[in-house]
DNA sequence: ATTCGAATAAATGACCAATATGTTCGAATA
DNA sequence: TATTCGAACATATTGGTCATTTATTCGAAT
């Protein structure tokens, strides 16, 4: 194996320990030792392979965004119309925030991390990934004829600002109520966009 | 004129001047004796009115918040169809907040003071009230078969938090883009609200 | 009932020392 | 040569005291 990419390997086995201390104790809290301690070495060790405490955080948190992104769009790739790649969308980011312990409690530590202001975004990088993801859902479902020709430019960060702030809501009140909040608000959405060409009332 | 009902105004003329004391400030720096000042008496008489400084922030701000519901729900009651008074609701509601500049400035200062988290909000009583006019509204919207069948206990307080993220963003940063943001928030909400019969595709 | 000035209580900020933590570095190791 | 480590150094945090500011109370005056 390659010296660079047995460093890569090594930094994201750093990185996932340094979001399991993070998670645990909040960046404030947190210190180079302990992090050094959960990968049982020296804490001088870790300074090969990163810059500073507060890179490590970014750097870490990024990681997870990331990793949390490929799942998404994996499961958006087994998807064929655009509709149903919107829902999937929806149901797997959240899907899989629920099993990520760590990515959950650091995000409800520190809500911030989303961008409620994306000019002051620390992650506005993935977070723009995440939109062009968004972007290319719309104009996908706005070509085949199923979604409405709205403003893309200006409705897809609104959306995932939208998503974001449903997804808050359901992981910080994890109950009944607030997972039908989840539902319904993907459901308000998804009408918005659907174009029917016919609808009976009941 | 009766002494209760003098009091009052007289408290509402320190609410006021502790709108503007506390928008050009912030809670912190903002001083009992600055507040007194702007209302040219002693500081001690105000406590002849009030309970102490986070009251008069609180209550400050709730008289504010409480105004600007005057405005919009006037507004809306000179609309009959529910669909004209979404809009009304929206655009007054914008409306009002971009003259009103020590209330903005106190809500950019403090963005918090809106309900992200329900639960933790100063102000419930009065957000209580916004979306129940939105609740009812939607209900009407419904009943008259203009809105699809919504869970309006569920979408009502999402639609709420969407409506103050918007809110939040436009003003936050006032320009062009952020602007047809928000109309296209509105409309996506709406569009995905109503009932459309029939729908010609262009 | 309402206002005020003076008095008191509580909070804040500046400063210092002690400690903890972040970061660097040269020697050791593989 | 790339990597690890322990010790040294630098920086940040904490706790504690004092001085100052600010919040709050109170009795006298209107």
């Amino acid at each position: 194996m390659r010296r660079a990419q047995k460093r890569e390997i090594k930094v994201e086995t750093i990185y996932k320990a340094a979001l399991k201390v993070f998670a645990e104790y909040g960046f404030k809290k947190a210190t180079i030792g302990d992090i050094a301690a959960e990968l049982g070495t020296a804490k001088s060790t870790l300074y090969f392979y990163i810059k500073d405490k507060r890179e490590l955080y970014d750097k870490a948190v990024a990681c997870g965004f990331r990793h949390w992104q490929d799942k998404v769009r994996d499961a958006i790739a087994a998807e064929k119309e655009a509709e149903r790649q919107f829902l999937v969308m929806a149901r797997k980011a959240y899907e899989y925030l629920a099993g990520d312990r760590h990515l959950r409690s650091i995000l409800m530590r520190d809500p911030s991390l989303f961008p409620l202001h994306p000019a002051q975004d620390p992650y506005s990088e993935i977070n723009r990934d995440s939109i062009a993801l968004l972007t290319s859902i719309l104009e996908k479902g706005i070509r085949e004829g199923c979604f409405r020709p709205v403003n893309v430019a200006a409705v897809a960060p609104l959306m995932f600002s939208f998503y974001v702030l449903l997804i808050q809501r359901t992981y910080m009140f994890p109950d009944e109520e607030h997972q039908i909040m989840f539902e319904d608000g993907i459901d308000l959405i998804l009408s918005g966009l659907k174009i029917r060409e016919k609808q009976s009332r009941e």
